[in-house]
Formats: structure tokens, sequence, C-alpha cells
DNA sequence: CCGCTGATATTCT
DNA sequence: GAATATCAGCGGG
């Protein structure tokens, strides 16, 4: 099966098969361990929400592709795209254990703990060397490698971090215990407290 | 460990 | 003009 068979299904069906696999990128290699599923139209906390702009095209391509945004005027987040060519749709990579080419991702990271290399969206970005230059690219090609292994078999779920719209859908997923998944914090304008607790013992 | 704040620029309204 | 799929650094407990 290619990856873009396996990549197929909507968003938060594919996003729990993203938990453990491998992403390698510019001499280092992530453990996937948190993920978010973003879909279309019919999701208010998706940037393809009100439809197909210049930054969200990629999101309608065909799957296996990267797709690289801009945000909070200094950081890059990187998403898997999912779905069938037409349709938007795509995961988020929020987090992951640093599993090659640690010392790669030290310098990319100077200050940071081991823990913390990959610990967040923007993190995990810098840590693999992911650029805004890298949307669009393919993620079974020269560059990058993703490979899927065994589904994670119970992952935890929760609500999406940092979202204003549809705080409902629990299409937050990660690997219950992995000390790499990031915090989580509600939006700005949220009741704080709402969520799921982050870390289960 | 926790919570708060400032930085910073693209994106869409 | 407002919001943003964030993070590092700071101070306090």
């Amino acid at each position: 099966m290619s990856l873009q068979e396996a990549l197929a299904g909507p968003a938060e069906q594919v996003a729990p098969r993203l938990l453990g696999a491998l992403l390698t990128h510019a001499g280092v290699t992530l453990r996937l361990t948190e993920v978010e599923a973003y879909a279309g139209a019919a999701d208010p906390g998706s940037h393809a929400y009100r439809g197909r702009t210049a930054r969200n095209a990629v999101m309608f391509g065909p799957a296996g592709h990267l797709y690289v945004y801009f945000t909070y005027g200094m950081h890059t987040c990187a998403n898997v795209v999912c779905g069938v060519e037409g349709t938007a749709s795509a995961c988020l990579l929020r987090a992951g254990e640093v599993v090659d080419g640690i010392d790669l991702a030290r310098e990319r990271r100077l200050g940071s703990t081991d823990r913390n290399l990959a610990r967040g969206p923007a993190r995990l970005c810098q840590a693999l060397g992911i650029r805004l230059d890298d949307n669009g690219a393919a993620l079974d090609g020269d560059r990058f490698q993703l490979l899927l292994g065994e589904p994670v078999a119970t992952p935890a779920t929760g609500p999406r971090v940092g979202l204003r719209g549809a705080p409902e859908r629990p299409w937050r997923f990660w690997i219950q215990g992995e000390p790499t998944v990031s915090v989580y914090r509600p939006a700005k304008g949220l009741r704080p407290g709402f969520g799921a607790p982050d870390t289960p013992v």
C-alpha cells in the first residue's frame, strides 16, 4: 500500500495512525507522539474553513505531502496532508521523540533539554529543520520519509490546543505516558480549566 | 513545578 | 485592524 493510500481517509481517522510513525528529514528522525486532525469546510478550527486560499492550497492536494505554515510572526508548523485530492484535510504534527540524529537536533535547538527538542509544533519543525519552503514536499521522497508503524493500542484523545473554534471536537491524539507530549493550553478567551489532563498516570 | 508576558509578521476580514 | 493550530524567559512557590 502506498503512503498516499494509507493516508486517504478523513483526518480524524488518519491521525491516530500517525502516532508512533517515523519521520526523517535532514539528518534527524522523529517518532511521532502527538498529532491533531483538521478537516475542511465542516471544521471551524481548520485553516481551510473558509475555503481555498494561497496559504492553505496544499491542504486541498493529494495526501502524503507536507503543509507548512507560518504563525505568530515567528513560528512554522507542519502538517501531513491526508484525505483524497480536492478535500481539505491534514494532521498537525505536535510532538515527537528524537530517535536518530540527536546531536543535529540539539544544534538546531540550542538551550533546549532533550525532552523539549520536539515537544510542540514549532519546536518539532526546528528540530527537524523544516522551513516554510518545505511546503508541499512529498513525504515519500528523497528529502522526507514517513514510515507508518503498527497502530498504537490505546491512543489518548482530547480537545485541540490553542483553538477558539470547535473546542468540542476531541481531535488531538497522543501516546499515553510519553514525556514528549506537549502541554495542553486552552486558547485565549476559552474557559480556563477546559480540556483533558495531559499526562495520564 | 506553575503562571504570566512580550515578541513578532502573515493572513484574512 | 484583529487574530493567530506558539515559545522562551521571567518570577514565584
